[in-house]
DNA sequence: TAATAATCCTTGCGTCCGGAAGTATATCGG
DNA sequence: CCGATATACTTCCGGACGCAAGGATTATTA
């Protein structure tokens, strides 16, 4: 067994790092806006998305999930009216998930939460400088992935 | 909507890089050692403890679950062999999860073969000093929680 | 000491998820 | 033009999870 091992460490200290931000983040969110945080995450790909909308697999190859994952996440999405199905004129085969208009002030008020608690979870012990190289080591990964939200 | 948020988009690349590293990784780690990832460090943190044995309560702590899912989760892992149900004598209530010999020889396998798995990760554009600091700056977020691997 | 509260674990229930199978449509090769 | 293959989506099924309730044991406090 290595002694110093910083690629084990990372890795490890990434997944704990994401199951311990999901637990803290999803209760308030949650209770603010009704929204998961894999919902919340779902409307942003679209909130940055062309015309507002995506097609099922490209939402699912974005989010790291499955087809009929996003078949069933869809559906309250769209009866509670933030989202609403649309067709391809060229490919009857598609079903586009396009926000609507109450989607996109839903996702900004969500986003804007979530920014604010993003900035509170950083405001002990981080500087701008901290903060700006872990976004920039973790873009590293995510660059290569469809669906980078750079702003 | 702010031009450029470091904090939002660190925690936004977070979680997309956890989601798509364990869509990466379970496979292989699954049909390789017969293990889920969640197993996988499970039995780490058995590993990592005094006596080679943890609390259900603290194992949830620590993988950041519920103890309903430390029960289930556990269930298989003793039909299989690798963990034993141990009491306390002077505690009745607790039911430490004690990792067996096979369980230790399965979790080295395991770990030795996930170890490599992050070295290769890291292989194409990472220089040593940029996992380290990856490594360091995650540790700030694990170094508060219970059960860090800090090896 | 005795009642109350707190802790540890398990079980039941509802929810969410991935993979396989099924349907519909599009594309490719002859 | 037509069969074969590929793609997009949905549905079904089994597995995994969190939460709330319950049972057992320990700690606290009057």
């Amino acid at each position: 067994m290595p002694k110093d091992d910083p690629a084990f460490s990372a890795l490890l200290r990434l997944f704990r790092s994401a199951a311990w931000l999901d637990a803290r983040f999803s209760p308030e969110l949650g209770s603010v806006h009704g929204l998961a945080l894999n919902e919340l995450l779902f409307l942003l790909q679209l909130s940055r998305a062309p015309l507002q909308r995506l097609r099922r697999v490209d939402l699912a190859n974005r989010l790291h999930t499955s087809q009929s994952t996003i078949t069933r996440m869809a559906l309250p999405l769209e009866k509670s009216g933030l989202v609403k199905r649309e067709a391809d004129p060229r490919d009857a085969r598609v079903a586009y998930v396009t926000l609507t208009r109450t989607g996109r002030t839903r996702i900004a008020e969500a986003e804007a939460t979530f920014r604010r608690m993003a900035t509170d979870l950083f405001r002990a012990g981080w500087s701008d400088r901290d903060i700006a190289q872990l976004s920039s080591l973790l873009g590293r990964f995510t660059a290569i992935l469809p669906g980078d939200i750079t702003e």
